[in-house]
DNA sequence: CTGAAAGCGCTTACAG
DNA sequence: CTGAAAGCGCTTACAG
């Protein structure tokens, strides 16, 4: 292990970066003429071009990016903020945004925001402070703070994966009351009267969960049995909370779950204490991330249209970065459930 | 849903952000003075500082922070690359590194690369033309172009989860070689002969496979069975991986898998064809991922302290970048065995 | 404790 | 096709 290879008074900067400047000087142009060669190179004659390429590799120049948006305005910097980077579900929408943005001349970078909003304020802040073309975030804003800074900032934004009748600006995502009545309807056309909820603690999961109660009290079920944890939910979750909601009501048919992992966990117990699923116990999840097909019973979920909705929000922010009317700011794209083994 | 929210002629910015200037009039103090009202309060008067706080509170100013970065270089942003936000394994990380890099007054952005490498240089000139004041990169940097573009920035490096006597600048890693080496040898101590091996194609895990194989030449068993596929790696590749395994020899005793959700894929599959874990047949994964623990049988894995990975590289970052000497550039963490049930 | 001037590295808006 | 000047919104470096 080469520990010695530091060098004797680390500098952050040992000699500052070439400049615009520099690289003119050397292809004997003027400043803007380097600037087009390198943004709009047609609007330069080809020995020109020629003069300010060799200049730009032999000096290793890399054009400061930061410099250029102050002055044009313009960044090309898309900043999503998720909750986690810890679980599997923002990942699809993120690679979809990623990719999508990325056609259109945008970089998109992420910020983690935590499931607790303590510090959301004062990370907005910061994104905000740095003037990205577009700002992508995961569920919809409450803070009126927050509210007031984003609107504020005249910035595009596109709440996601939640809804609202008074977005911010734009959104694309779904009703999470209706996705949790329709779970519970689901159940009980398969036949099973005694449900029964495991539910991470994140505000989406809780509207999941009132909506599976609501539905279920409108079908005139007894009250779920209810175990509350918190985000992002584990395996572990999943099976103690199996064993708590057994321990509270042992007559449960039906447990709906508020991500895969967590039901992962409940399929896992319900085998070791030997509950048949679905004959006993139906099993939900919600995410319908990788093993949900492939674990063996397969299990029934929730699917989300991750990559359509990253699809979405990188045309919608393109558009309003673009100037370009929007014409449907507001997008439901809505949810399926995928039946499968477990339910 | 309101869809016709959208503005009549949607634009960028509907009016230009509020400037230093402007909050400078309304407060009827010089521009500079402002500026060290939010940023060094301690320097300026109560009363001209209260003048300043309601200026800047009722014009809803967001300082930019871009042109604040221009005129100092520093960025306060640091950037961290990641090949897949869809995996568990750089969320902890990236987690620690964030919280560290936070406590330091920094801001972690992440930008996602992807496993095949086809447009790293583009996207490391896009990095690195917003000059952060750190970047923190998944594995080593072999592009030659690429190495050239960091060492040339003069900004601070760190590379981590991989190990290389060549560091750009700083790195936190271990090397994947001694670490299949290891799985190997824990296999042989148990009483495994008949080694199988069930990778992912990211250079990490091949290095892995390639420590694996050596461990076993070297301790004079027959040549491991193989199958590799790409990365990520699914459970459902765990499943069709192992069928895969067993028709080519259908006496192996022990697979090392280079994913926990490889070897939960695995272990399914496993069960449902009725092969004994561990008795017939012992499985290793790769990660310690959630789950790992309280599957069942439960999962033996290697697991590398993300936090602590990424704990040290935000130091690392944060001390280089305020001109700190760096006595200790590059860290092998190292990595340990979790024996648990099903190895 | 406060401020006038210069400058960070680019692109815009003209002009030829 | 090429360029001189101005300016993006801040902070630095002096000065008082």
């Amino acid at each position: 292990m080469d520990a010695e290879s530091t060098s004797p008074a680390p500098t952050a900067r040992d000699r500052p970066a070439v400049t615009l400047r520099e690289v003119a000087e050397r292809a004997r142009v003027s400043m803007i003429t380097v600037s087009r060669a390198i943004n709009a190179p047609h609007q330069v004659s080809e020995a020109t071009r020629a003069r300010v390429q060799e200049a730009v590799s032999s000096m290793g120049y890399v054009p400061n990016l930061v410099a250029g948006g102050l002055r044009s305005a313009r960044s090309h910097v898309v900043t999503a903020l998720v909750p986690t980077l810890t679980g599997p579900l923002f990942g699809e929408m993120v690679q979809a945004l990623t990719d999508g943005l990325e056609l259109r001349g945008f970089q998109v970078m992420v910020g983690q925001v935590g499931y607790a909003h303590s510090r959301e304020d004062e990370l907005l802040r910061a994104i905000v402070g740095r003037r990205p073309d577009g700002i992508v975030i995961t569920g919809v804003m409450h803070s009126p703070e927050g509210r007031r800074m984003l609107t504020a900032s005249g910035i595009p934004i596109v709440e996601t994966w939640d809804f609202t009748d008074t977005p911010i600006d734009m959104l694309v995502g779904l009703r999470h009351e209706e996705l949790g009545a329709a779970v519970c309807e689901h159940l009980v056309a398969q036949g099973r009267r005694h449900l029964a909820l495991l539910s991470g603690g994140d505000e989406r999961a809780a509207r999941r969960a009132r909506g599976f109660q609501a539905a279920a009290a409108r079908l005139g079920l007894r009250e779920p049995a209810v175990r509350l944890g918190k985000s992002p939910t584990t395996h572990a979750d999943g099976r103690d909370g199996l064993g708590a909601l057994l321990a509270d009501a042992s007559d449960i048919d039906a447990v709906f779950c508020s991500s895969d992992m967590l039901a992962l966990g409940v399929l896992t117990e319900a085998r070791v204490r030997g509950i048949a699923v679905p004959g006993r116990l139906a099993v939900v999840g919600f995410g319908d991330i990788d093993f949900a097909q492939t674990v063996s019973p397969s299990l029934t979920t929730v699917r989300i249209d991750g990559t359509r909705m990253g699809q979405t929000a990188a045309q919608l922010i393109a558009d309003r970065a673009n100037g370009k009317a929007v014409t449907n700011p507001v997008v439901d794209i809505g949810f399926s459930i995928v039946e499968r083994e477990s339910a």
